[in-house]
DNA sequence: CGCCCCATGTAAGCAGTTACATGATTAC
DNA sequence: GTAATCATGTAACTGCTTACATGGGGCG
């Protein structure tokens, strides 16, 4: 399981309370990794007997007292060894696909209202990626050596995102292609 | 939850026993929604439970009996209400990105080996998926309706594999591009 | 006054994984 | 004779989700 390694990569980034780690995970790092704060916090238990991460309680007026968190030499020995071995292909879960599969149970526009709901949803994405392109990646030819890694994953995802409204797009024109040639009973 | 819809979509396609259902799920189905063998059976009582399936004992010769499920009236009206409950983006979670995101801490060529190695086998699925296109889909301009709609599963999954070794190919373009204009130490 | 934000947690329940179990048949 | 295939299951464990709990501060 990797939720640890998740964690472990976003507080080399940038060390961080179980909090800020829980609103991480909702943006940036989260877009390919999820978690909610149940997890997270223990997670980090686990983490810290392991000599993975180490804590420091900080002390805040006005606000609860928070307990930051960054990787130990340990855990940064461990982190680098895990990106070393090789790793599987991330498994789908995807219900529009299994829904799409038995879209002939159903009238037409259903699936199709589905599809259109979907290339809005991958829409808004989209723009949510390119907005953050447009403001962190500008300077696209003088990237540091970290950024091009963290490029690479944006990257990644305006891909995903790009292709799946090329793929509402083709879908709904083969679904509205007049069905030739069939063998209708007469 | 919606392993109890995709079974009920794989049975919909054709009954099945557990055990067919279980082989369906490491392909067809399986391209997008995955379960072990243990998950199918423990959900197909449900299913019985709920009255969304029922079952035949098949006596077999040579052969253990098995039960074949099929798709209750309630089942499939069931599956008509999900199909249009509209649904949410599928959550990814993905290793490769978690690693490149932190491909900084190690060696480049680690991270490079890493994306090969998924571009490999990226490579072979698509192939996989191509070839099935072929058998299956090759009369691309007459397909019956229940077929447009697992054909556009599989488009996805064509166009997808493709996404992916074209990000594969960017990445290590820009992995190797000179890195110009640093604020180098002097 | 009520709601949201900060910050961390417990508890219960469901989902998913891994290991083990059985027992006959077929293929090498 | 050893392994794989067919066929179905139990048990133990780990991971994930949902709900609940606390308590101060800031905002409208």
């Amino acid at each position: 399981m990797s939720l640890a390694h998740a964690i472990l990569v976003s507080l080399v980034d940038c060390p961080s309370s179980g909090y800020d780690l829980a609103k991480k995970f909702d943006g940036s790092v989260g877009f390919f990794w999820q978690a909610t704060h149940q997890q997270i916090y223990r997670e980090l238990h686990r983490l810290q007997d392991k000599g993975w991460i180490d804590a420091e309680v900080i002390a805040q007026e006005s606000r609860p007292d928070k307990k930051l968190f960054t990787v130990s030499g340990l855990g940064k020995q461990e982190l680098q060894q895990w990106i070393a071995r090789p790793c599987e292909i991330n498994v789908t879960k995807d219900e529009l696909m299994v829904k799409v599969f038995a879209g002939h149970l159903v009238p037409q526009d259903v699936i199709e209202q589905e599809i259109n709901h979907h290339r809005k949803l991958h829409e808004a994405r989209l723009q949510e990626y390119l907005d953050i392109e447009a403001r962190f990646f500008s300077d696209r030819a003088n990237l540091r050596h970290e950024q091009k890694f963290q490029y690479l994953t944006l990257r990644r995802g305006i891909r995903l995102e790009q292709d799946w409204l090329d793929w509402c797009q083709e879908a709904i024109e083969l679904l509205n292609e007049p069905t030739t040639a069939i063998a209708a009973p007469q």
